[in-house]
DNA sequence: CGTTACGCTGACGTTAACGTCAAGCACACT
DNA sequence: AGTGTGCTTGACGTTAACGTCAGCGTAACG
């Protein structure tokens, strides 16, 4: 049972973050009186948002994604679509990364064809 | 020399999206009257910014690119600085792609831990 | 018993990238 | 002259994912 505080530090994330997460049905911490306790159960939920997150899904998409594997892990239809919202993820997260490595060459080209010229100017201390 | 209704039909955009980047200066038609006229300088610019949208850039780093790929070298100062900062730029670029390349690994090992479990269940017509 | 530390709940603020009116020119027909 | 179409400039609205602040409760420490 962690505070929210040690939540916090585990996990690199502010308490307005928790709150809001909470707020926004993405983790549902119990209560000792008015103060959140997190479990294992939450700390689990809590990775698996941060990894979503470094996905690029929003956390609407998470929070769906989340649903779908707790609602019952046996439920066919919502399993098949769970994969294909990632498949389609991938895809784009893919193209991002083609894309990306154009514009890294470009820019490298661009860089190289200046070169020369910044080479001839004195540079201030390093 | 095109309408902003044209231009807007040739790239998918529509007219607030191109006031909005003039605003911020990403764009500069030229005027007859009140009215915009874009140049084909306008429509290689305006390819520029959506291409670097598609990279993940925001309007302002876009900015900033083109204003480094437009900037004459006559001034030595401000070459060295331009030069510096489309280093600066180049390396956020390859730092971005990294992590890109990290997450798609993630989620295919993901997608692949769930496939075996996908491929019993039918799918719907394709 | 007073103070410090931590936590809680609103509620308003923030940034990006536009969307959505409102009100008004300015030609082009008819 | 009247109607329509396209364009103009504000100015306020919107969404996501929190930040920030105020005001209050409570638990432990000295």
């Amino acid at each position: 049972m962690m505070s929210i505080r040690q939540m916090c530090d585990a996990h690199g994330v502010t308490p307005r973050t928790l709150r809001f997460y909470e707020s926004k049905e993405l983790l549902a911490p119990v209560r000792q009186g008015t103060r959140r306790l997190f479990t294992r159960a939450d700390r689990a939920r809590l990775k698996l948002i941060l990894r979503g997150k470094r996905f690029g899904f929003s956390l609407e998409d998470i929070r769906q994604i989340l649903d779908l594997y707790e609602r019952d892990g046996t439920n066919q239809a919502q399993a098949l679509r769970t994969y294909d919202i990632a498949r389609a993820r991938l895809a784009q997260m893919e193209a991002q990364r083609d894309e990306l490595d154009i514009a890294i060459a470009e820019l490298k080209t661009e860089l190289q064809a200046g070169q020369p010229l910044i080479a001839t100017l004195p540079r201030a201390a390093e």
